[in-house]
DNA sequence: GATGAATGAGGGTTCATTCAT
DNA sequence: TATGAATGAACCCTCATTCAT
């Protein structure tokens, strides 16, 4: 019974390893970052907290001590990422310039803040680990997704209003305007090896055949 | 009786071979059905083989003697699913027709082939569990994707020749031309519980942004 | 991904143990005798199933073809041990023969069907785990506490009638009857180490000590 | 200032010393109460020095500070707990009382020293965690039942030879005398659920039945 | 071919114990 | 002294895979 580790026996040897202590460094930092690269790697399913532990340069149980389990931990990984880009959605302000350089801008801020970040990796996994996770899909749905949609269906209404648009395509499906970007995610995780797409090229392309070459800027 | 067959032999690899109970053999019909159930449901991880035979009305053992392994039944599903969409795209005809009704009789093709059977799903395991599986990513890219595009493109630029088309957008990108199928098969997949999305109108109002309201018959 | 056995591996290199395949053996059986060594030795918090699979001569996962899990396995180990006993007391028979001459057969009984056996072991158990157990207690308190105690203050009744008995105390307190036994449990359990003690003489001293010693046959 | 131990040197081990600030090292005590607390309620192995800690107020690592491991706090929770009563029992004068009287008086004392208080639960957690701590059983056996086994098989010899007792059981097995007490704990954390015992009214009744009624006082 | 009982590696989770502060 | 974050061995349970029948 209680046979809960050799009395006798010392522990870690040498002193060695026990790599990162500058007590500044947020553990659950590590421990977040380390669990994207696993999940965004293996998928949830499959990715091991023994490797987000190492990855994370902790030991196993420590993961234990900021999450309550894998599952915990991947919601809350997604909601870590995410909040910034709800933050930013919830404070956009809504411009007067034409839709075509809005649109320029959304692609931009796309780029930069999504496609070029570990934020791609946190969409994908949504996209991919969404259907058995409702309450990340629901998550993303009401803080983003819905956000987007609203904010571009007003956009879409104002340029009808101005002429810039001549049909209601994007009011009534406001996901017309995003479905490249995640089309440029999804192919990214799955076709780079063959065929590697500029995503940036590829959404600017997106608003020439909509708006017409050339039309803006 | 019972023709113990010598214990040292190697059954026959699985696989391979297959191909004669004249009438399409249904155990193995049955087992690639059940398995996009289950593999849809749950995705390839979390499925279990249990579940599998189960539904498939086999006995667990049963399974092996089709595919030599979990892995393998996936592939082999996602290729027998997809064959005739092989099939298809190989024997398409070239029409001289304009681009945009080419593009609704590509979406009538979509919802009925695609969007309204089990394929949907075929696709949607693509996408999320292509990652981890390269062999499928890499077949469904060469089978599938890469002639899709090629035929794309070839259409695009005979639009742009005859003035259907004012810029070359699709011809760069062909694949703007299906990012709004995908997106409705994520989107069913991950939102159809909050929001649920007409696919077909989804992609005819594509249709009418990108070539303008009603232009086409 | 789906890493779940290297497929090159050659498994149980030779062909050697396997000890237990006599079609006829009951798995079952094995694991729930195992069990009882096992959780009498150690307790069932501190028991290892590991230990129970190796003791019964089976893998690990074969014990949940059969239970359900830990806490299922021990409690269906006290039904199964208990069942005979439980059938038994129900049948019952009434006799008429003096208490004391029915007090030294209930001994022998107890001796010969439990303290000589396995019984003994799991009876210990229901003592040290049942207020972890409430399902557990409350079984053995329906089913064979309940009932003993019945028939115990009956025959006190009786006794008393006939001037057997010359007062109330075991019509009031039937337990008092059973306490020795309960005793001798305990203390084999807990002493034998430093004072046996001879179960069946420390009975028959109580008959002596509350009808008087050798009034009986 | 710090006084930074060099790092080194052993700690003391724990356990020997102790007993300096003056009024009663309330720390060790709370310690010792909760542990008496979680161990009653869930059994040694199954509670959680996380769960004593938090009950006495105290870090988890100050337990250390006082005990060597989770068996020692069990070990010497046992020994504190029971230390009253075995000074009690070296010191219990051999009165002349006739034994039934010495009897009763041995209830209420069983009654308001043990029954009433938290050594109950000491006695339940010898009795149920014994077979796994043989230090605790020796000491248990040693310290307090050989001495009470003593003293009841004295007063038994002497109540035979004054006629008391017309048999010698008490004297062949003065453990009958203890039984019912035992019983009654066993009962009381196993049934009182379903069926609670008046401890004093049970044991009693015990010695009405050996005694016959009414005859002492 | 077909079955399904049996296998056992793998991994999530717990918790006694340590130690830097 | 006291703290409590960190550690990692241990263990329950799952499930892909095998194989005797």
């Amino acid at each position: 019974m209680a046979k809960p580790r050799p009395k006798t026996v010392k522990r870690r040897a040498a002193g060695a390893k026990r790599k990162r202590t500058s007590q500044g460094e947020p553990r659950r930092e590590a421990i977040l970052a380390a669990a994207l690269e696993e999940f965004s790697a293996r998928g949830f399913a499959t990715a091991r907290l023994d490797d987000v532990a190492r990855r994370a340069g902790v030991a196993k149980g420590t993961i234990y001590l900021y999450f309550r389990d894998k599952e915990t931990l991947f919601q809350e990984l997604v909601r870590a990422e995410l909040s910034p880009v709800v933050k930013a959605l919830e404070a956009a302000p809504m411009t007067d310039l034409p839709m075509r350089v809005v649109a320029e801008r959304l692609i931009e801020l796309f780029v930069r803040e999504i496609f070029a970040t570990r934020r791609k990796d946190v969409i994908r996994l949504i996209l991919t680990e969404g259907p058995r996770f409702p309450a990340i899909a629901e998550f993303y749905y009401r803080e983003v997704v819905a956000h987007v949609v609203t904010v571009i269906r007003r956009l879409a209404q104002r340029a009808i209003e101005r002429g810039e648009l001549t049909n209601d395509s994007l009011v009534r499906f406001p996901q017309l305007l995003g479905a490249p970007g995640i089309v440029a995610i999804i192919w990214s995780g799955l076709f780079d090896r063959w065929a590697k797409l500029d995503a940036e090229a590829f959404m600017r392309a997106y608003l020439d055949l909509i708006f017409g070459k050339g039309r803006a800027p």
